[in-house]
Order: C-alpha cells, then structure tokens, then sequence
DNA sequence: AGGGCCCATCGCA
DNA sequence: TGCGATGGGCCCT
C-alpha cells in the first residue's frame, strides 16, 4: 500500500521520499484550502510547491494511489457531508472496525479510576514507555509503546518540532519512565500503517478517564471513508447532551490514525478542529477517500 | 468538596 | 453572524 512496505527499494530512499511526499502534500493541500474562491489549475499547484506538473502528477500517484484532481476533489465540504451519511448508525457494530481480529484492546487506569483524584489518574507511575520517531506518509511520526502495546502516536511538523511534540505526550503521564528506543518502537510503524487501511495489527493501550476511554472506542468503530459528528457519538456512550465534552476528549486522543479522530466532524460537515493541525485533517480524509475511490 | 474557566459543539434567531 | 446551554477535566481555594 505504502511507501513503507516497498520491499524493492531501499530502506533509506523510502525514508526520505517518504517525509519529502508528505510535505509536498500538505503544502499543496494547504495551498488549496486557503484560496478555496480562485479554485487554483494543478499547474498552478504544483509551481506552488516546486515541482513540474508531470512530477506533481507522479507524487500523488505513489503517495495516495490516485490523481491529484482526484484527491484534491476529496478536500471539498460537500464531500466532507457525504462522508456524515448514516453517520450515526455506523457505531452501531458490534465490534472495533479499527483494529485487527488479533490484536488486543488494553483500557488503562479505567478500573481505578473511581478511587483516584485526577492527577493521580494520568500520571503513569511505573509504567515504562519506549519511544522512537519514524518517517510515516502523513510526515514524521512519535511512536509511544509500553509492554503491553502502543500507548502513543503523535505527529510532528518536521525535525525542529520533535522536541514539542515529545514534551507535550509526555506530559500527559509525567510519572512515566520514557527510554528512547526507536529499534523497538519502529515495528508499530509498519503495523499500523502498513496494513489495510482501518484495520492495524497492533496491541493498543489507551490511557484515559472513563469518559475519554469510552470515547476512543466509540471512534475505533467508525470506519474508512465514513466520517461522524461530535453530537453522533455524545449520543452513541449515553451522554446525548455532551457534544461538547465529546469534543474535548476527542481532542486528548493520543492514539493519532490509528483512533480515527479524523473522521469526526462537525454537524455542518465542516472540518473543525485537529490536534496535530486541520491541513493534516483534510490530508487524512483526503487520503482515505481517495484509497477507497481507486481499490473499487 | 466546590467554584471557575477552558473547549476540536450545536441549534436557533 | 452571534449567543446561550452544555458536560467533562483540571486547577485553585
């Protein structure tokens, strides 16, 4: 599917085509958001971010699979409320769509956390991360793990932003041990973004107040290519007033792709807000609407 | 224990 | 547009 699992080029080349796609991307994503009236020709984003038509032209077929006219299709709002069709009925299945048959679902802290006060809640105290940076299509990419799985993935925004990134997901258990192992964290990498689109193979941890935590579940069941509103979850955990609170936990996720946060969106089918940036967000979309477009 | 403040919401005038 | 109701989390008494 990916760049990432090319088993003919080289490890290297694959890194850097990698990161340098993904920038190039969201450059021209970017580009076109900001002037959605002068409605810009593909020449004209592509001399945007540097390249000829023709290598525009190829970028978008290794990176998504499709045309760039295609993908960019993808950004408009009116396909951002196609996505919201039936969008309260697709958490009603049974099971987690996310994630593979075999991989294990691990809620942290919930059990305890009627007798913890807050703080106490989030801080991790003995439990051990190992973590790593890796090249991913939607740019550089913090993986956290502790022994029981993948507990964080975060993006950053090039090389000088690693350090804020880090701080910020380490922020949220400051109790924890983190030991810098990218060796051990880079299997994640493929596992989660080497699989079939929705359903990644890895043993997840998630880390969080019992309402957060019924709120990542709750997106884990949305799947590829359809999106949901803030009000369609509130009501899918029982809490129908709670759109807002929603809102909230949605943005603490720190399971970045692999909880889908992205496809939750606002009633207006407007993309309202991301953590890790809304050009990302119209990326995410954009990518996962244009991989279902070309596999039918 | 309780008040105040922030927020990636939402629907109505 | 603009506003008010809204619930959870966190920080401060």
């Amino acid at each position: 599917m990916l760049m990432v699992s090319e088993q003919s080029v080289p490890q290297r080349a694959r890194t850097s085509a990698t990161l340098y796609d993904y920038d190039r991307v969201r450059r021209a994503v970017a580009f076109v958001s900001g002037k959605r009236l002068e409605q810009p020709s593909l020449d004209e984003i592509a001399a945007h971010v540097g390249l000829s038509p023709a290598h525009f032209h190829r970028l978008f077929r290794r990176w998504a699979g499709v045309s760039p006219k295609l993908f960019l299709q993808a950004l408009t709002l009116d396909h951002a409320k196609r996505l919201l069709r039936g969008s309260a009925s697709v958490l009603d299945t049974a099971y987690e769509v996310g994630l593979s048959g075999e991989s294990r679902l691990h809620d942290l802290f919930v059990a305890h956390e009627a007798m913890t006060p807050g703080a106490y809640k989030r801080a991790g105290e003995g439990l051990e991360i190992v973590y790593g940076f890796h090249p991913s299509p939607f740019g550089l990419a913090l993986v956290m793990a502790s022994p029981l799985g993948l507990t964080g993935l975060a993006f950053a925004d090039g090389e000088n932003d690693r350090a804020h990134v880090l701080a910020e997901m380490q922020a949220r258990w400051p109790l924890a041990r983190y030991v810098h192992d990218p060796a051990r964290t880079a299997r994640y990498v493929q596992a989660v973004f080497g699989a079939p689109a929705g359903h990644a193979n890895v043993d997840v941890v998630l880390i969080g107040s019992d309402f957060e935590i019924r709120v990542w579940r709750a997106l884990l069941k949305v799947p590829t290519g359809h999106a949901v509103t803030y009000g369609d979850v509130a009501q899918h955990i029982g809490c129908p007033a709670a759109a807002r609170a929603v809102g909230r936990a949605v943005g603490r996720n720190p399971l970045a792709f692999v909880v889908p946060c992205h496809r939750v969106i606002g009633a207006s089918g407007a993309l309202t807000g991301y953590h890790w940036g809304l050009t990302r967000k119209r990326v995410l979309l954009g990518w996962e609407a244009a991989r279902l477009t070309s596999a039918k």
